[in-house]
DNA sequence: CACGAGACCTGTTCGC
DNA sequence: TGCGAACAGGTCTCGT
């Protein structure tokens, strides 16, 4: 599921409910229970199942990718990765074989950590920022700026694909995000991030707000198995349109690999300039 | 510092 | 049909 559009739905579901399920806020904990125990990556699974038990859920919030409970004391911070969902069923249903950590509600639900590939960590700390301190901005935070967009390009010399996609650099985009935004920007995803003018900065700092957005009107892209109600899948500009025409020009979309995965682009909209 | 490869995992799809 | 390879929304660590 996972980049900020994904999580954000998630989140926001959690909090204030949907049509099928209630939201958690105010709800204690009667019990835990961790399935696949790598899955917890902050304490031992016995401090873990002691600390939380009897803690209330103050509020749901999110920082880059990762989903954030702040409890009565600590924080529970979840980061779903590659495969990674937070489900709420109630308490009598069976969980499913992908379930890798289960919080139960004393109101008779209970919150499921699934996750296929099991690549999915949670934390209980007592201070968020020990887990968050890393992050770069928020994309669509107001301190995020086009000002500071062009000077953290100019402070780097990396291509701008992996770079958009780096969380200390930017807090939220991943591989669908950053091929959408690059393509809206009219940037190839190999342009060298020193190389971009002031002017363009600003296309692009529009263009990753605007795609977040999207994203989130849209309740998150549900690609596969995975399915939330969310369709951004369907309004894609590049992502996986290797070979079908580009929605502005026509031309047949390219994909390239970089970095052990594939970045999506049109290379009329998105020319390289050659002196890189 | 920047980049590529390998690791961590399971499931699905594609090609022969 | 069967089987292995390639691929999937992420991130960490290591070597160059």
């Amino acid at each position: 599921m996972p980049e900020l559009p994904e999580v954000e739905t998630i989140r926001r579901a959690l909090r204030d409910g949907t049509g099928e399920f209630p939201g958690i806020l105010g709800w204690e904990i009667e019990s835990v229970a961790l399935l696949w125990p790598r899955t917890l990556a902050k304490p031992t699974p016995t401090e873990f199942r002691a600390r939380l038990p009897g803690q209330q859920v103050l509020d749901i919030w999110r920082r880059g990718k990762f989903l954030i409970v702040t409890l009565t004391a600590g924080y529970l911070l979840f980061h779903l990765r590659m495969s990674g969902d937070l489900v709420l069923c109630r308490s009598q249903e069976t969980v499913s074989s992908y379930c890798r950590l289960w919080i139960e509600f004393r109101e008779r639900w209970r919150l499921c950590f699934n996750d296929t590939r099991k690549f999915g960590r949670v934390w209980l700390v007592t201070d968020a920022q020990e887990v968050l301190s890393t992050l770069g901005p928020e994309p669509l935070g107001e301190s995020f700026t086009t000002q500071k967009l062009y000077e953290g390009l100019q402070s780097h010399h990396r291509q701008l694909k992996s770079l958009l996609m780096d969380q200390t650099f930017l807090a939220g985009l991943g591989n669908i995000y950053s091929d959408e935004a690059l393509n809206l920007a009219h940037l190839h995803p190999l342009t060298l991030s020193h190389h971009v003018t002031l002017h363009q900065a600003e296309h692009l700092w529009r263009a990753i707000r605007s795609v977040l957005q999207e994203g989130i009107r849209r309740n998150g892209a549900s690609i596969d198995w995975v399915y939330r109600g969310g369709d951004f899948q369907n309004h894609l500009r590049v992502y996986k349109r290797y070979g079908l025409p580009c929605r502005e020009c026509g031309t047949p979309i390219q994909r390239i690999r970089v970095s052990q995965r594939y970045a999506h682009f049109c290379p009329r909209c998105q020319p390289l300039r050659s002196e890189t």
